[in-house]
DNA sequence: GATATTACGATACAAAATCTCAATATCATC
DNA sequence: GATGATATTGAGATTTTGTATCGTAATATC
């Protein structure tokens, strides 16, 4: 909520429920099924110009699935990729890659003077890889930033 | 076309219209585009389907634009990534990129195991960016491998 | 509390791609 | 060249996802 007053937008009521609504989300989220989660008084257009001032204020993240879907996150860093999970779905960000230096010495062959960048890892994590399934136990010591129930359908 | 035969698709005049349009493509294309410089008979699902067979074959790649769009363009290499240009959106392999290794090492950290991904870089190519735009003259020995007409609106 | 805006909700609209299905074209075989 | 099994096609409906419009309502500032 902070965000909107610093930016010059409103504290109204709707931008507020969706606010509550995205911190009860513990998985990324379409902006239709955050919308199904808070009263229906509000409609659908606000859910998606909220969700718009929201990534850009840095609040939220889009992650883009392998099927093109595309989710919303909250984004706990700044600028920061994902590992997304492409059996259950589950996202990881991912740091310690400083993709960006190798970019921008690649793109000096090129005379080419970067911008941006978009970025999308996909893979299994590590309930979903299958030579882990029964090697070791599903109670390992590795945390992960989302809530997750311990089985990947 | 050769692409069709050897994966066991039948060689259809639809099919080899649509070979022929993409040969005659310089840029990045969309199905649309592509569509409509083909025969009236021909529609637009088929378009789609062709397509799809051809990025599943590799030698059509998917470009995503910064503004969401997707285009298709003849894929030289086999895996690459691409650097768009977001004035004129001409699009630039790009070579001289291991960013494989990188992404594998930073997914140790999260027994994460890679399958693939999707990376696209947006900036400005040397025509565009505007500290040389009238330091040096258009005429520059780079030579990219989109046709170009020299400037960028 | 009055007023100038911003924001809202409902719905129409748009863009992109897929699905359905009867009709047709292709290809291996004769 | 004819046949038949099957892949492919085109037209249009449909889905999906998000945006634009617009009259109404809520908000912040005075």
């Amino acid at each position: 909520m902070e965000a909107f007053q610093a930016r010059g937008y409103r504290s109204t009521s709707p931008r507020r429920a969706i606010a509550v609504a995205i911190g009860a989300e513990q998985h990324h989220f379409t902006a239709e099924e955050l919308w199904r989660k808070l009263p229906r008084s509000i409609g659908i257009a606000t859910v998606y110009r909220t969700l718009k001032i929201l990534v850009d204020a840095d609040v939220l993240c889009r992650v883009l699935l392998e099927d093109g879907g595309l989710r919303y996150q909250l984004s706990h860093r700044g600028h920061h990729h994902h590992l997304i999970c492409t059996e259950c779905e589950v996202s990881l960000d991912l740091i310690g890659c400083d993709i960006e230096d190798t970019l921008e010495s690649a793109s000096h062959i090129h005379d080419f003077e970067i911008t941006g960048h978009w970025l999308e890892v996909y893979g299994l994590c590590a309930d979903c890889a299958p030579d882990e399934q029964e090697l070791s136990g599903r109670g390992s010591t590795f945390a992960r930033d989302d809530a997750h129930d311990g089985h990947c359908h």
